[in-house]
DNA sequence: GGCGATATAATTGTCAGACATTTAAAGGTC
DNA sequence: GACCTTTAAATGTCTGACAATTATATCGCC
């Protein structure tokens, strides 16, 4: 019931393309099996050459397939890792929130809510190394001369430390979504030196309950970083609506 | 720090195909704008035109242009919709999880953590058509004869409609890809009489939750929920070992 | 003048053929 | 056996052509 079917008939490179995507999803195709050569799908296919590759090329753009040139090369089924995944969604997460006006406060309530989510765990399985990334980047964040695009820089390395604390891979790949395609809308916010001071506190606070494991503790920090994150986010707003109205 | 000057040099129509996505992403180019015909392109950058095609077809899969033809027609921006970056999403998880061994515990573990955590919103804002919804899909499961994939289906449903409830697309969007992703997993289990009506209980026991505004119950029940799907999955699994082994 | 049919031009979609480049394997030399 | 050369298969790129589509402009008719 999605756009397969829908109304308009497609190109033939996107037809084609969605057979491909087809098998390979439904499992007739595995992992590093190699595709026909171009000029072999363009005869199965009954299309000529370049057709074939514009089909091709919308499939590496979904890191699907990937190529190699020379003898033996061709087209492969790619294993999708988890990095391919992330920057993916992240570029997608990035467009969707930018492109369709989405609230610095819907944003921010996803972000958090999910980030609450895998306190809990993270508490559970934080490893020494989670605990030190998040002393780093909090300390970074204490120091006077750095450029708010570089707190935020520093604020996202947190609570990615954080979201890999969790120990869950599936987690940490779908929060990372939400967690860095917000960095453009906090990239807006002009930290003064208070607020920097009241942010790297729960900060402190949220790595000392990881660290204790306290799952409540965690809990009410995120929920204190929140409320204080849209305070700065709405004043951010209000200040723009002054000046250009 | 990603995969743009990482090692070796990529396709022509590779690094064009990045180029454009920047000049989107930074808000060169902004929705709706008509990018310079595919013979202006080919010009600007040097190349053949089938070169400036496989690129601009890489930007087409990911939904971030949409081409027209005929004349003032061309490629423009577009703007990705909810459900663009879902069906995205949604393939792409799907992809990660059967190809990278996801175990049921892990990929269970994380999409109960994230309905967990939309679970207060969802209390908050549900409207009637929501719990209406739910309490649809939880009729259709109670029914006899109803195959395993069917119930499957109908579980997803309703799973989404308490997402939905949140009243957040950001968090829908994230959470749709791993509810759906999660169906090719949940669908080899086979459900007994006695655990569809143990399912079907908790259903009735979160839709209620939702209805009476009581954010604790949902989230005890949606815990118990995991802790039942994760023994049926145990079970499955346990019996797929000793047939294998 | 207005309106419908038609021509026009711009643009993408497809095809065919050629050549360049890359790469692994086979073969040859010492 | 180690090293170099050749070879063949494949992708990457270019060129030129034609088909299909579509908004706009033009023309003829009333």
């Amino acid at each position: 019931m999605k756009s397969s079917s829908d109304s308009k008939p497609q190109d033939l490179s996107a037809q084609i393309a969605q057979a491909i995507r087809d098998a390979i999803i439904e499992g007739h195709m595995i992992v590093d099996e190699r595709l026909p050569s171009e000029a072999e799908l363009s005869e199965q296919f009954g299309v000529s050459r370049s057709t074939v590759r514009e089909a091709l090329k919308r499939l590496a753009a979904q890191s699907l397939i990937r190529t190699q040139r020379g003898a033996f090369g061709g087209a492969f089924v790619n294993r999708l890792s988890y990095e391919d995944a992330y920057s993916q969604h992240i570029t997608t997460s990035t467009l969707l929130l930018s492109m369709n006006a989405v609230s610095f406060e819907t944003a921010c309530e996803a972000r958090f809510a999910m980030e609450r989510a895998c306190a809990p765990l993270a508490c559970q399985r934080r490893t020494p190394d989670h605990l030190a990334t998040m002393r780093a980047e909090t300390h970074r964040q204490s120091q006077p001369g750095l450029s708010d695009e570089s707190f935020c820089a520093s604020d996202v390395a947190l609570h990615r430390a954080l979201v890999d604390a969790s120990g869950n891979p599936v987690l940490s790949y779908q929060l990372a979504g939400a967690v860095e395609a917000m960095q453009p809308l906090m990239n807006m916010i002009t930290f003064t030196a208070r607020s920097r001071e009241e942010i790297v506190g729960l900060h402190a606070a949220l790595t000392d309950a990881l660290e204790t494991n306290s799952p409540d503790a965690a809990d009410q920090t995120l929920r204190q970083l929140e409320v204080y994150t849209l305070e700065l986010g709405r004043d951010v707003m209000a200040a723009r609506a002054r000046k250009s109205g």
